[in-house]
DNA sequence: CTACATATAATCAATCATGATCAAGCATGA
DNA sequence: TCATGCTTGATCATGATTGATTATATGTAG
């Protein structure tokens, strides 16, 4: 029994370009021939397709990415730590998301890893200042509505005075928050006041704030308060959470929850 | 009862063939002949009724799962012209930012090329509703203020009665707009009317108006007006535009650029 | 600048998928 | 039983994709 050589469809080849091509920003159409095994001239169409739709500009010989530093932007380091932690929380957040929410996620990524779980609610409505959750779910997924404001680079989010306009005409069932530091002398605090502030005005308008922040988060203590920590209704945590804290916090009337 | 070869009833086929599709999200119409034992005629009648539906994509040999990774961008328009005349608009278009400018950037494939064009501008301060051209400037650029809104997939902009929150706060010198027709009876149409009353919105507060129109757009009408005529100061164009209509623009009082 | 090597676009032929058409199979109900 | 309607499978002309060929364009070494 021999290994059927079956071919490629067209739309699995371009895709298998575009992962090359996120991997190495620079390809030689002659490595692609033998890397897909198909002729040259149909790396050569393919290519063509894929520079029509702007995702890489074509070069004599080959092909450099154009890529959007959207899909793997600075603060994915970030995300490497404790991905197994934030994953957990998110999986234990989906569970009080109800179909016909409508939700706000910010920044972070622990709730990045919430936003990649709400691809299929398709009658749910995600408000989100976070421009990677955006991304995330531009695709498909739920009713999307993008907070506008200046976007601060570092956590890919916008933030600050412009977020108002938008953020006081609306109302959430629930918003889902990440942050920088949890304390019981601290409350929440983070790194920037434009996100502060932001943060704190969008928990004002959230009928029910929960938070998501795994155990690294606890006793630290940033630059800036960014709201309430009364406002806070439920904490998603993970098992290595401080129990000191969590009894505390839970002394204080909140739902700690430990995925 | 004899069951040597049961076959299978279609809503039961049908169910299969999603199965099959959540778990692989490229099938090529030979193995679900094989898979399924029934003939490629039934299959292909299959995924007829199941692409009608929008649950799968019809490609040449198969059908790509709708909503997966593989599925080409929405927002990547097919009647495009290529990108080269694109990329020549927007490079004549640069002209026209200066240093410290404060530009919106309107959603469209040829406003993206320039938004490509802008990222060392480290001075300016650019508007957009266009989740692509955020994307675009995300990682470094120019100070970047999104649009709030509604998100619209097939355009991947923010459209809508909520953009009219963020867009009446802010005055912009400059706006770079795209749209889908320009004709001298039809002026400037487009296919959605909330992305139209987006459009106007922000024409309204812009200093001054740049369209960006390939010759495709020439003479095209579409489903509803998006901004009056009369603000559009320069349109910057291909050199196949349409002389008779550019002559008349120009008689307007429009500035016309051939790039 | 020229000459050489290589990449590319254009063209063509071959292969294979497709849609249309029609006939066969089979259940349903008069 | 027969007619009817529906689904399925087979056939064939058409159309799409691919790979080879060749002329042209482009980069590079001398």
């Amino acid at each position: 029994m021999r290994a059927v050589k079956t071919k490629d469809l067209a739309p699995k080849r371009l895709d298998q370009l575009r992962r090359i091509l996120s991997q190495d920003p620079v390809v030689r159409v002659d490595d692609l021939t033998a890397q897909l095994g198909v002729s040259a001239a149909t790396i050569r169409r393919d290519l063509d397709t894929l520079e029509s739709s702007g995702e890489l500009r074509r070069v004599y010989g080959g092909a450099v990415s154009t890529g959007s530093r959207l899909e793997e932007p600075l603060f994915d380091d970030k995300t490497a730590i404790a991905a197994g932690e934030k994953r957990a929380i998110a999986a234990a957040a989906l569970k009080y998301v109800q179909p016909n929410d409508t939700v706000f996620l910010d920044g972070g990524s622990t709730v990045l890893e919430l936003a990649r779980l709400l691809k299929d609610r398709s009658k749910l409505t995600v408000v989100t200042n976070s421009l990677r959750a955006a991304a995330e779910l531009a695709g498909r997924g739920p009713r999307l509505i993008l907070v506008g404001g200046e976007l601060r680079r570092l956590s890919q989010t916008t933030v600050g005075p412009l977020t108002r306009f938008m953020i006081r005409e609306l109302r959430v069932d629930k918003a889902f928050m990440g942050t920088i530091g949890l304390s019981l002398e601290g409350g929440l605090t983070t790194t920037d006041p434009s996100e502060a502030y932001t943060k704190e005005l969008v928990m004002e308008h959230a009928r029910e704030v929960i938070l998501l922040a795994d155990s690294s988060k606890a006793h630290k203590i940033s630059f800036t308060r960014s709201g309430r920590l009364e406002k806070v209704r439920i904490l998603i945590t993970d098992s290595l959470m401080d129990r000191k804290l969590s009894k505390e916090l839970r002394k204080r009337g909140l739902e700690v929850v430990r995925a």
